[in-house]
RNA sequence: GCGCCAAUAGCUCAGCAGGAUAGAGCAACUGCCUUCUAAGCAGUAGGUCAGGGGUUCGAAUCCCUUUUGGCGCGCCA
């Protein structure tokens, strides 16, 4: 929360026990020690700018009555030198404060002072925290899940570092063990397929189905030709992953860039069976007689942490299984790299896996508490008013650059970062193709854009804004005003929250929010006026608006017009 | 069958460490541009917070249960 918000509760806190103490010593309330009691901010600001529940929460250790308890503090508490004016008491026995017009004064001149800093804190205390998202299969396109997860991710990434994390965006590339083997096989058989039309290789039903393979495959043989038909199916093979995998990885990272983010690492899974990882955790297990081998296989005691079921980590065949070589990353994250936190965002059909991951952690000595998995739900796409069935096998899904052909980027992030993760999603395409002004991402540009054209306007007549006093500050009165500004003061609170739940959607909310309210303002209150005091001070607010919104979408990487199209 | 997540206005969603009359947006209807951009604002209508129990001064919020939906439960990733 702003310091300003804070110090008041606090000071509110401390003057509210003070009098009960003194009401006690007066024998007006018995001698019985006080629970804890919160001061918050009512949802319905007739009721106060802030609100106890001290007298309810104590009416049966005072054996009193809340309303009679709470006429008692009120009687008797001062607020002189305090940002309040008026208490009242209401309903079951709340007490509300209501805040002066100083407070408004000060929030303001905080923000204005703080300026691109507003709402920034050292809350992550400069802990290193990877956050790891979309890492997408790379035989084939990314989806519309990976949209979701790329904007959740990225925003969520930016959030923290806006509250003092030091940060690290990586995308984990598996570019070995089976998926690539099964990538490598359907490969093959379109290979092949090119020069024996006729012939009856089938694709088995688990490989890759997509029409992106056979691409891949026809582009190998235009440079290739038929050279490869004859040799040994190994040999073909690795030549077929060898042209197509980078090409692939290549489009991952011109889709992402196009939808702007940006990695500071990409981690390749190759490198983790060539650093010897695997086989160091692996040891590491075997030494606590965590492992048995069973059928021919290596297995991990997952029941030792009442796990459902043990898990194979090395297969008969000798091949790790994903499971163990996950393992091995996350070891990597913790222990070679010495990340403070872990964040991994998985689609929801992951969550299986999280369970059995955080407690093998506490199997290599690593405090599971710090890998946090973030589930978001996987997004249906609805076209038609028909849900599209997604599946990279049969390749009919809808790819992330076909989404972002064909709905801006800006719509794209501010649509998947509005919704909490943990709630299913359905995206209409039919519907954000549209995008028009219905969207709410051009509704908060446009709060913006409304201050640049008030600005320029006033620049042409050459009214420049100007550093604005307390008291000057005090002009602002009206109820449009002091909502906006009380909007405001919640942005440091709001940031912080989203930090540690991990909700990067609640900052999309706020501003919309704080949109509303700007709009509102905009609408009752004129700021180009001949009151010059009164002009000044709106004008304040407007930049002080202008910074935040600025602030944010800039945060998610979404454009900041000066002016929007009037149509 | 077992487990995870959910269910709030016609639609999409907020609200959930218990608090006062459950909120937005979209869709519908009615108003507001000679004045800083109407991509805006104001208003009307719309609800058994899935059903049922429980906990207590107080429950959309916590607990149990039923129903419905999504997703898991592979020597897949």
């Amino acid at each position: 929360m702003s310091q300003i918000v804070n110090e008041t509760i606090e000071n509110l806190k401390k003057r509210i026990i003070a009098t009960i103490n003194f009401a006690k010593s007066e024998k007006l309330l018995p001698e019985t020690e006080l629970p804890e009691f919160i001061i918050e901010v009512p949802a319905n600001k007739d009721n106060g700018d802030f609100s106890t529940n001290v007298a309810m929460i104590s009416a049966k250790i005072f054996k009193m009555a809340p309303i009679k308890i709470a006429e008692i503090i009120k009687q008797n508490l001062d607020l002189t030198n305090s940002l309040f004016d008026r208490v009242e008491i209401a309903g079951a026995g709340f007490i509300n404060f209501f805040l002066n017009d100083m407070f408004y004064a000060k929030i303001l001149n905080d923000i204005l002072e703080k300026s691109d800093n507003y709402g920034h804190s050292d809350f992550g205390k400069n802990k290193r925290v990877m956050v790891e998202f979309v890492s997408a299969n790379p035989t084939g396109p990314m989806h519309m899940g990976n949209a979701r997860g790329g904007a959740l991710g990225d925003c969520l990434a930016s959030v923290l570092e806006a509250c003092g994390y030091n940060v690290h965006r990586e995308f984990y590339v598996n570019d070995a063990g089976n998926q690539i083997d099964k990538f490598a096989m359907s490969l093959d058989i379109r290979y092949q397929q090119l020069f024996n039309s006729d012939s009856n290789i089938e694709l088995p039903e688990d490989s890759y189905h997509g029409e992106d393979i056979i691409d891949l495959a026809r582009k190998f043989s235009l440079v290739n030709g038929d050279k490869y038909l004859n040799v040994d199916e190994k040999v073909r093979r690795k030549a077929l992953v060898d042209f197509a995998l980078p090409k692939n990885i290549e489009k991952m990272k011109s889709d992402l860039t196009k939808y702007r983010i940006k990695y500071d690492e990409w981690f390749y899974e190759s490198s983790l069976h060539k650093s010897g990882e695997i086989e160091e955790v692996i040891d590491i297990l075997k030494n606590q007689g965590l492992t048995y081998e069973n059928d021919g296989a290596l297995w991990y005691k997952a029941k030792s942490h009442s796990l459902e079921k043990d898990e194979v980590i090395i297969r008969r065949n000798g091949t790790y299984t994903y499971f163990i070589v996950d393992v091995a990353y996350h070891y990597n994250k913790f222990v070679t790299r010495k990340f403070d936190l872990c964040i991994d965002l998985l689609g929801a059909d992951h969550h299986g896996h999280v369970q059995r991951m955080k407690s093998i952690m506490y199997d290599l000595g690593i405090d599971g508490s710090r890998l946090n998995v973030l589930l978001f739900q996987l997004v249906r796409l609805v076209k038609n008013n028909e849900v599209v069935k997604m599946s990279k096998r049969t390749g009919r899904a809808i790819q992330l650059s076909d989404l972002l052909d064909e709905v801006p980027v800006d719509a794209a992030r501010f649509i998947f970062n509005m919704k909490e993760a943990n709630s299913q999603m359905d995206f209409d395409l039919d519907l954000a193709k549209k995008q028009d002004s219905q969207n709410p991402v051009y509704y908060v540009q446009y709060a913006h854009a409304r201050i640049c054209s008030i600005l320029r306007t006033l620049k042409n007549d050459s009214i420049t804004p100007c550093k604005c006093t307390l008291d000057k500050l005090l002009k602002l009165t009206t109820p449009e005003e002091k909502d906006l500004i009380r909007h405001l003061s919640n942005y440091t609170n709001e940031l912080t929250e989203a930090a540690k739940n991990y909700d990067p959607a609640r900052i999309t909310r706020y501003v919309v929010d704080l949109a509303t309210h700007f709009h509102k303002f905009y609408t009752i209150c004129r700021v180009k006026t001949d009151n010059e005091n009164l002009m000044m001070a709106r004008l304040s607010l407007c930049i002080a608006v202008k910074t935040v919104i600025k602030n944010i979408l800039t945060m998610f990487k979404i454009s900041v017009p000066e002016t929007m199209a009037n149509e």
